[in-house]
DNA sequence: TGTACATCAGTGAACGCGCGTTCACTGATGTAC
DNA sequence: TGTACATCAGTGAACGCGCGTTCACTGATGTAC
């Protein structure tokens, strides 16, 4: 058997495992009878289980980088790029619940190492405060603790969305959260 | 030997390490080794691993959600309960970074079952919106979903310190981020 | 005050099992001639 | 077109070790008389 798509099969479901139980919470065997392979099977992919997830892991996070990057490069008003990027992290969720919840869960374990690379969703947030400072749109403010109210108020929504504290699907609610947003990045800025 | 603090040494090193490392990175024996006891004086106190970490997440979470609720108790304006909730997240963080960081990583595998009792963190945030709804102060607004705004620029900001994107002690930040929270939840109602 | 006994936190060695990893194998696919 | 060979994804059984848990024990402290 050769060119099946079976490690397509095997990341669909570890991800999908590991963000309902964790890294930790989930066995090779358990990936594997879910992928519909042996235990062998995945190591013909991942050299192990911690790869296997890093892997996993620092594609998601860079994949989700470069497509703020790319948001951000398609505009160029404050408002506008904090809109579309509020907009586009609402869509993966609703698209994605597993991966977006492995993305959140699994940060602490894998962040210091997969860290703080090219096009991080930080970084490129931050960029986006410090271009709207220097362009006047927004007054001083310190671009990484803008970034924390932003991704903050975006993050936290959908953990409780999660956890069942709030319902229905985070897209509609994507203009209110970019306003609340920006609102808050106004608010530390006119300190 | 009785009567000895080993109990509290336990239950410090072991929070100290989980927050380090994870509950599923820290073995018996390391929590042993650091409180300077053998293993099985553990199970002296605790029934199993899993109880030990469970045990010290609700008590530490309970202890937050009673602060806060005898913050909201102290104070009848919504501006001054927001003010001083951020205010002491900001000093448990400076106080307890680890205590801090271990309720962060570990609640999306506690909460589910420690769960939403009495007055979890964010019913006692959401009360506070509620009343402050009903009393005019504030337009009409969901509660839960002002509620993760406040939370998450609180929290977010405290998550950018652990992994060093910010520096300094977080309580001289506290007025700011509470005027951001307050900002944000103006914007969710003013949709 | 002294003696006998109960209690119980702490010890440390042993157990056993779950889980990640290895490895000799199978057989299908691609390639050379 | 046919034959021989190389490659390599997938198999499944076995291994072994780390780690949580158990348990017979020790000895200090508290209590009854």
């Amino acid at each position: 058997m050769r060119a099946t798509g079976v490690k397509q099969k095997i990341d669909r479901m570890a991800i999908q495992l590991f963000a309902a139980r964790g890294v930790d919470g989930v066995s090779i065997a358990e990936i594997a009878l879910a992928a519909g392979v042996s235990q062998g099977a995945l190591y013909r992919h991942y050299s192990s289980k911690d790869t296997l997830a890093e892997e996993l892991f620092a594609t998601a996070y860079r994949q989700a980088g470069a497509d703020l990057a790319a948001i951000a490069a398609a505009r160029h008003r404050f408002g506008d790029r904090i809109a579309a990027m509020v907009a586009h992290f609402c869509a993966l969720y609703d698209r994605d619940p597993g991966l977006f919840r492995f993305l959140l869960l699994s940060q602490h374990r894998f962040l210091p190492a997969a860290g703080l690379h090219d096009p991080a969703p930080p970084a490129v947030i931050a960029a986006a405060v410090a271009d709207a400072v220097a362009a006047g749109e927004v007054a001083a403010v310190n671009p990484m603790t803008a970034t924390a109210a932003i991704l903050g108020v975006v993050l936290q929504t959908a953990v409780f969305h999660i956890y069942g504290r709030i319902a229905g699907a985070l897209t509609p609610r994507a203009p209110a959260l970019a306003k609340a947003a920006l609102a808050a990045v106004a608010a530390l800025a006119g300190g």
